[in-house]
DNA sequence: TGCACAATTGAATCGAGGA
DNA sequence: TTCCTCGATTCAATTGTGC
């Protein structure tokens, strides 16, 4: 596992999968060109973020902040980093699946050039995501406001494609029940979480949190997807991916960070089955037909129906259509004519009396698939 | 206070500034062109979106939602906004004063295309600042995450201009001594600060929170500054400079939004010298999810939770869902599933095991808690 | 008058699948 | 390709209504 591939190893290798699981170690366009198309289901990419830093910075006590001015993140005008922008989210977007998505980080520095970029080739932006940090640097000379958070992207191939992954139902029932917002908050990564080389100093000056990379992919995959990460540093999206039963493949030119990155890996041991499964809403089970309360004498033939307040009422028919008063059909089409609407959910509209109560349709439903699911 | 000038009527004006505290009736460009240059100390620009909805979106009961479809908001595409955005960022640097700066507000449809046309126009950007709503409105369909925040960016007229105003120390003291940070928590515009028609309803659709234009204000300006608003709908620019003491001029096309605005800022007190101190205050702690203690560690997915008797139990998944048995959801919802009740608070019923002990996970959250009022 | 509950609403790029 | 049917889906805050 976390085997390293060379791009020309690669090009040379009868296996068009070879590079599953895998660093590639190389440019990132080339290496791109290497990968079959539509291979990927999601992408995390943590991109330069070509900051532009005057001398060295200091805090009040005088110590110097070690600052990212690495020669990866030094792009001559934005022009150029424009281009390679453009060079790398093109080459993205052919391995990408039609239905996958992509994720880009990044800081206002690069983020809205990046943003513009994936507009103009097509993209469609799904949401930005804002990752406020609990524990920011602090703005040291008092001239601006604390830089508390990144910037995510989170991107569909185009417009068109709307079946990418969102486990809509598993992010609502962690987040106690009212649905994920645009705004999270997570630690940046440190303490033993944050990669240190002999010397106790940081391997990568960016590596970012495993909390975060989580909760990005298992909103955004099923378990065996394969995510790629094209700036893969210390290999936060594969140590997550493969606890998380994902598939990963990272690309990365710096043999520190593959090494780092490969042994970071290895050490990971993947969860089972029953900590993976994902929380799913009813688009997801199997579809259980009006008539099919009917069929196991759950209501009868005749039975009234009414809305929760007793105002709109129908009668059960044998052949699984609901009447009221001049109005037939599917207990759908009767909700909302009788409410004047043009559409309306049946199964929540309408109610059954059980011991002078009234209970949704719905209820009823919910024991068929129980029963289903006994059987299965 | 709070005239109307039509252009025509001030080019034909002797008073150079004949335009302070009023609104120019015209198109945002032609009425930049008619201000001097180096005239006004700070902008707030809300341009148009340019959402590209598709058809009409309805809520789970039927409702419609009333959505922004006007035609201010309308453009061909990327080329032309982009065109647009070009030409009121260029009018607006002219009339900025050499150490001015500039806020812009957008959302994901517009604003990366507004920074990166920031940056190629050599404005350097301050800061990014996210509004996180309290109360945003809801994803109805399921398919994304919330949209709960919008983006603004924060900029000076070029990298050389190190004097802009920025009121540090007045921002930590009404911050609790702390450095504010740059994501912020505000109310969307509600209530009776909302500006409504005799028929009750709102006269603009994206009327701003006079909270969020206060801050802003407070942060980059001074006592006697020139605030200009390019895009001045319902006139929360100059209603809240008006109250801090400060002068305004702000640019609009559409009579009905102009007579509102007029109306309001005329009925606006200005405050006193004494009153312009410090006067934001924080919010309430925010709310805790189940996830966050897997993310935080305190919980592992596949750790057993239980009951204070042990009479039940539940695994911990990674999506941050428990799973009992064949019951499985959030916290609460499976604490009722497998006592047969219809709700449950799971933070008291659930239980981890620490050192033999049964304690309530509600404990770990706590400890959160804690974390987080040490570092506000 | 006060409390409880119902109704309304906000910058939204908001289905899936078969005929 | 479009058209049509089936049926899934909301949070916080304010305002209005009924007891």
């Amino acid at each position: 596992m976390a085997s390293v591939f060379p791009i020309a190893d690669l090009r040379r290798s009868n296996d068009p999968f070879a590079w599953m699981n895998s660093i590639i170690k190389g440019d990132c366009v080339s290496a791109l060109e290497a990968l079959p198309d539509h291979s990927v289901d999601v992408i995390f990419a943590d991109p330069p973020y070509n900051l532009q830093l005057g001398g060295m910075l200091h805090r009040p006590d005088q110590s110097v902040v070690d600052a990212v001015d690495d020669e990866w993140d030094q792009f001559a005008s934005f022009d150029a980093y424009d281009a390679f922008t453009r060079a790398w989210l093109l080459a993205c977007r052919r391995v990408l699946k039609p239905n996958g998505t992509i994720w880009v980080i990044g800081s206002y520095h690069n983020i809205f050039r990046v943003g513009a970029t994936l507009q103009d080739l097509n993209f469609w932006i799904l949401n930005d995501i804002v990752w406020r940090k609990t524990n920011p640097m602090p703005n040291f000379k008092g001239r601006r406001f604390q830089n508390a958070h990144e910037t995510m992207i989170w991107a569909s191939r185009d417009s068109k494609a709307k079946s990418y992954t969102f486990n809509y139902d598993a992010l609502k029932a962690s987040n106690d029940d009212v649905q994920m917002r645009s705004d999270w908050l997570f630690p940046i990564c440190s303490g033993g979480e944050r990669l240190k080389g002999e010397d106790g100093k940081k391997i990568h000056p960016t590596q970012k949190p495993e909390a975060l990379l989580a909760r990005i992919i298992l909103a955004s995959s099923k378990a065996g997807d394969v995510i790629l990460d094209p700036f893969f540093g210390s290999g936060t999206t594969g140590a997550v991916a493969k606890r998380l039963g994902r598939n990963f493949v990272g690309i990365e030119r710096e043999q520190d960070y593959i090494d780092a990155a490969s042994a970071r890996i290895d050490a990971v041991e993947p969860l089972g089955k029953i900590e993976l499964t994902v929380m799913t809403g009813k688009k997801a089970e199997p579809r259980v037909a009006f008539n099919t309360l009917l069929d196991s004498g759950l209501l009868k033939p005749g039975q009234v129906l009414s809305c929760d307040k007793r105002k709109h009422s129908a009668i059960v028919r044998a052949d699984g259509t609901l009447v009221s008063g001049t109005e037939a059909g599917s207990i759908h089409r009767v909700g909302a004519r009788v409410r004047g609407l043009d559409a309306c959910n049946g199964w929540t509209f309408w109610h059954y009396e059980d011991q002078g109560k009234l209970k949704p349709i719905d209820d009823l439903r919910s024991i068929i698939r129980a029963d289903m699911a006994k059987l299965s």
